[in-house]
DNA sequence: TGTACATCAGTGAACGCGCGTTCACTGATGTAC
DNA sequence: TGTACATCAGTGAACGCGCGTTCACTGATGTAC
């Protein structure tokens, strides 16, 4: 814009091309991806994708990121909505804010499926218990939300290890049957319903495991 | 192999294409399941397939549901073992079965990756409350099982309805996790326990609902 | 301030590939008389 | 038992398509002297 140069970009390009990749994605999902499907909307030839990077899956991969962080960005801003309405300036209980997690996780996943499908169709193996800059951003706020579980006593610290599955399995399985499984095209507000319920049934069975079997 | 007749199948060709279609998204999932591949496999020109098959859409969608009937029946042999290791005859709580039928689903994902991918990667949407033969199996099985439990009093009459989701929801997801998630390449010990303790979260979280929130 | 030159970010045309699907066909099967 | 003929299940070749990627290139940018 500021040069006028048309279908010209130094620099930038990647920038654009990510960004282009976002728009895709948000109404087509993964299958909008494509090297030449991205490229040809920035104005731009297919290889000079091939300057910015490897190849198609590296490019696919760059998307992602970002999707993740966008999405970690508005389960974070839904979080504090709910610290604004807390009585006073009290700190959150664990419960508190794992609902505020899964309810955050599952409702993206709703407004926005083309972009949940690409983050999440397919990850890299994780170990919830690296450095928190290593993990995908999403899973930071839960592993957070145990954690304040654990410091409220909530959560025994036994319980705590590997209690990251449970609460992302339901939260994710429950996303993908809202996507392409059985819950599709339900009325929202059931939907909405059936989340709470999901996502209530999950914690209380986490926080209040003890003996378990 | 009666006939001689090479290359030439007649009235079984359709069975033939579904089975071809199973043994190609065991190993290869979804992304296997191109008409011509599984031409090929049985020998056949493409086209043979439109004698059998409007599309490659319902080839592939009976695939599926020949994949999702041999999972249940495997869920099903589960269920009987547990069946056979309790005490006396005595009828199984709703909580064993949901118990039985939420592993089965998990260790069927865990074993057959392709097949699981394939039956779930898209399905129609679903009233759990229709008729049994109109359900997918698995699904029935799962609802057998919660009306076992309001049988037995595990679970109330207003707490049964739409108690499926968040059952489902947790033992899909961690399917989806273990599949091509995070939890992808870990050891089978440790998958086995994260599974139990996933359905075990979920299902205290749904039997023990009451006042919920 | 001007010129020479290396570097870099893009273009344009083409590659091979495999897909689902369509066309006109052929050869085997089953039935009527 | 034999012949004529409709039906049906397959073949073989070809269609258009869009993909990711590679090639040799060109024109703009920045630096050295």
């Amino acid at each position: 814009m500021s040069s006028q140069r048309q279908g010209y970009h130094q620099g930038n390009l990647r920038q654009a091309l990510i960004e282009a990749g976002l728009e895709l994605t948000r109404t087509g999902g993964p299958s909008a991806l494509g090297l030449r499907d991205v490229t040809r909307r920035v104005g731009v030839s297919p290889n000079a994708a091939y300057r910015h990077f490897a190849d198609r899956d590296s490019l696919a991969e760059a998307i992602a990121e970002q999707i993740r962080k966008n999405m970690a960005d508005r389960m974070h801003a839904c979080e504090a909505d709910d610290a604004r309405t807390d009585p006073q300036g009290e700190p959150l209980t664990g419960r508190v804010l794992l609902r505020a997690v899964g309810l955050g996780y599952i409702q993206f996943a709703i407004n926005e499926p083309g972009w949940f499908e690409v983050a999440f169709s397919e990850i890299a193996p994780i170990d919830p218990s690296a450095p928190a800059q290593d993990l995908p951003t999403p899973l930071r706020l839960l592993v957070s939300a145990l954690d304040r579980a654990t410091a409220t006593g909530e959560l025994s610290a036994d319980d705590r290890l590997g209690a990251e599955w449970p609460c992302w399995s339901a939260v994710h399985g429950f996303a993908l049957l809202t996507l392409h499984g059985p819950l599709r095209d339900r009325p929202r507000k059931e939907l909405t319903a059936a989340a709470e319920r999901t996502v209530d049934a999950i914690i209380t069975g986490v926080l209040g495991a003890g003996a378990g079997h």
